[in-house]
DNA sequence: CTAACGACATACGAAACGTATGTCAATGGC
DNA sequence: GCCATTGACATACGTTTCGTATGTCGTTAG
């Protein structure tokens, strides 16, 4: 059935936006970026571009969003392969900050999207993202291996320790060889909520 | 004696500049700064800005570095009069997340800033604040007081959990009530690289 | 079959940046 | 004491880009 409904057709679009939203913001930075040739690149103009999305604010909303909805799925699967608890929320941990090493995330996500769309921890996406070290915090709250903090506000710094942490790894020199250094002191910071000095592993 | 040399003039225009470009920046944010109406406020004209700064980006440089120098000073001023050590830098990691309460910092220091000058770690003013913060680190681990982790490492994520810390404040809704929260959450995060648990005050 | 609607293209106006050129005062040589 | 040069800044201009207002064509409903 070859019939492409009109919605699918719009859908494609969208999608074709997005992707060249993708590619132009992270190879040119977001004011860099010309509507006029993203839009071009695709075979579209600017009518498609502000009919589908408001304006360059709004494409960019939707190309961080997808962004960092993949980079939250995938840190939480990476808790979970892990089991959950504070070996779980290590390994979230540590898949957000390898994440970060893809120069897309790094500009799209760490650079310029907390100046167009302000502060991160306002995205859908990340409060999703937040949402799971929440629930794991809580989770090791309730076994009682966790200092009595406020949790919210644990997660958050957490979180932004494992953002800044993958700035960091991505401007450096030596990435490879940052990395394994930047993940011990992540877990090292993290540690700072157990009540139990570092025994449970 | 009124004799106001070339030399000083320019001194002074230039301060001019930098003191427009902080109002406008922080009022409008970068991308929204007009040069025209910005050197315009100080009876000036592009010329002046582009024959001092070179570009829009210069002049966003110098104001960045002279906001991010004050900071960095305040924070170690905050940290010698706690005495230095541990709780020298708690301290300076407190000043730091109450000095970015102030919009002017906020907008241009961490969320602009980036965007157009790249990641914070490799400012100059930002690295004088991270050798204070080394060097403490240092005087911790030459008594032996915290774990044996990379203390670069642990200095550049402590300034980046401060900074982050900062702009969940900000962008919160009842600053007053989230900073005491917050600076607990640091504190304890902080802990983390302490070898004994909680003991020292 | 026709009228309305939606998706997208095209044309237009309004900034804003950077540069190229001009001007005027200050300095240095004679 | 005079003139040439330099440097600080102003002015004029061209280019680029955004957002909007208007136009067009295919599709769907009645």
């Amino acid at each position: 059935m070859a019939t492409t409904t009109r919605a699918a057709k719009m859908a494609e679009t969208r999608a074709k936006l997005i992707a060249a939203g993708r590619k132009a913001f992270a190879e040119k930075g977001y004011s860099g970026a010309s509507m006029d040739d993203l839009t071009a690149d695709v075979g579209l103009t600017r009518g498609a571009l502000y009919h589908n999305f408001g304006d360059k604010k709004g494409l960019m909303a939707a190309v961080v969003d997808e962004i960092d909805t993949v980079m939250a799925t995938r840190a939480h699967e990476a808790g979970q392969k892990a089991g959950g608890g504070w070996k779980g929320l290590l390994a979230e941990g540590a898949a957000y900050i390898e994440m970060a090493l893809q120069p897309e995330v790094q500009r799209i996500v760490l650079l310029d999207g907390p100046a167009v769309l302000g502060d991160p921890s306002q995205w859908p996406s990340q409060n999703r993202c937040l949402q799971a070290t929440i629930a794991t915090l809580q989770e090791l709250a309730a076994e009682r291996a966790i200092k009595p903090v406020d949790i919210e506000a644990i997660a958050r710094l957490l979180n932004g320790v494992a953002l800044n942490a993958a700035l960091w790894v991505a401007a450096s020199e030596t990435p490879e060889a940052t990395l394994p250094k930047v993940v011990a002191a992540f877990e090292c910071l993290a540690s700072g909520v157990l009540i139990t000095p570092e025994s449970r592993v």
